[in-house]
DNA sequence: CGTGCCAGGTGCCGT
DNA sequence: ACGGCACTTGGCACG
């Protein structure tokens, strides 16, 4: 086995779109990385490193092995053995310099906004790559709060049987009314609308849009339209004199197909 | 190179705490994925590959080159070439499947809370790899909320000249709040921290517990204090009839400080 | 467990 | 750039 590791063809590999190395060197490390960066590959490290944040907040992490993603828009995570989150990260658009000095090899990277700096300090890596990623596909996500809002604009009657929308994503000085129409007796409504379980964070900001109607000296009605509401946020709701009103989700997601059928029927000129 | 890549003894090192494949076949990576999951390992793998999520919401994803990072916790990632976020994942405590049909490597990890089930099919990998990673660190994050309020508490002053605290995290039926306390008016003052910009939903949050305070007939004072506020945040506090306090995060940082060396030199009995 | 709330949140969209 | 807000938010602390 180290018979392997020790040669120098085993451990590294050179293509059009892929370049790796098995514990490299420093020096290896160093020549890899530079031309990882400089061509915007997708790089893959794993070694022991000692990170240092100092930014919005700041951060210190002491040795130990971590695996390193820096992404072709310079975003990067650095991860360690557990937890979904990264333990130190850059978002996409910071500016990296690799140096060579001793017996370590420093990956900083500094962003402008926030003047956020990350340090990475390695002093051995197990393993590091380069490579490009072939991806154009399309992310599609379902039943978001946007599709959720496009059931209900298209099938009002989701939200109450009768009712009819007069404004959607109306701006008001206090933010946005997800809905504002008519209820079947002809009340004056405005509507937030939540994907999850609504909580009291939830039922605070729909109270701020029904006051400032009210204080326009509307007299107006006030629904948060949720698949679920929390006991608390129930509590308040009541207390605030707003209503909850609950959405089936399986409903939206049926009502949305049918929307987007008929806008794509619409589309093709049928 | 093709001759490098061709040949077995190239592409495949194994280590007791690395092992390693280079574009391998479907078979060799689905041996290698069982085993680094039977051993719990950190997984990286990099392939073409084709991804559907269905749980809290749904997602699709069509074919296209990512990277498959697998923790030692079982959490998952899936990243593509560019962005911050993972396109799709798993926290840590999701179960594994791996299976081999025909030209497909199937991963599926299912969550039993949420009941959420992301399936990720492979139809070819440029790089898998197990390793160990021994990270035994402390992460240690500077100047979060936590230490902002060990500042306030051990130096008041912070606040406002004279300022007495009574409470620290004082739960209330709308939350709670960070601190209570007599100015030096000896008036009775609610105070909700921020360590960052203030924003319209923390004014909305800071005047629910001071209408708390009010409908149980108290004369009372609310104070935000925060590093800064936004113009929108500080208009709807003078409407709410709360105040604003700029808090220095620099000065903060050293009453910290302070106050940890203080209660040290306690715990060492001086 | 649910509920509330912070986060170096990030990302999206608006003025 | 700032502001407001959703997110498969994730994570933690607490009743």
């Amino acid at each position: 086995m180290s018979l392997l590791v020790d040669l120098y063809a085993t451990r590294r590999v050179l293509t059009d779109s892929v370049a790796y190395i098995l514990q490299p060197t420093l020096e290896e490390a160093y020549t890899l990385l530079k031309e990882g960066l400089s061509k915007k590959r997708f790089i893959i490290a794993a070694g022991l490193c000692r990170v240092e944040y100092s930014g919005r907040a700041a951060s210190k992490l002491e040795w130990g092995e971590r695996v390193l993603l820096i992404k072709q828009d310079n975003s990067l995570l650095l991860h360690r053995a557990k937890g979904f989150e990264a333990v130190n990260w850059q978002p996409p658009g910071s500016i990296f310099t690799v140096k060579l000095e001793g017996d370590c090899l420093t990956i900083r990277s500094y962003r402008r906004e926030h003047q956020e700096t990350l340090n990475i300090v390695f002093k051995a890596f197990t393993l590091l790559a380069h490579l490009h990623l072939a991806d154009e596909a399309e992310f599609e996500m379902h039943l978001n709060e946007e599709e959720m809002y496009e059931a209900i604009a298209s099938n009002p009657d989701l939200l109450e049987p009768g009712f009819r929308i007069l404004s959607h994503q109306r701006r008001l000085n206090a933010g946005v009314a997800d809905f504002t129409g008519y209820d079947s007796q002809g009340r004056y409504t405005v509507i937030e609308v939540k994907r999850k379980a609504v909580d009291t964070r939830a039922v605070k900001q729909a109270y701020k849009y029904l006051l400032e109607f009210k204080e326009k000296g509307a007299a107006v009605r006030g629904i948060i339209a949720a698949p679920s509401i929390s006991v608390e946020a129930m509590k308040l709701a009541a207390a605030l004199g707003l209503e909850f009103k609950k959405i089936d989700l399986s409903k939206c997601r049926v009502a949305y197909r049918k929307s987007r059928k008929g806008s794509l029927l619409e589309q093709s000129g049928v």
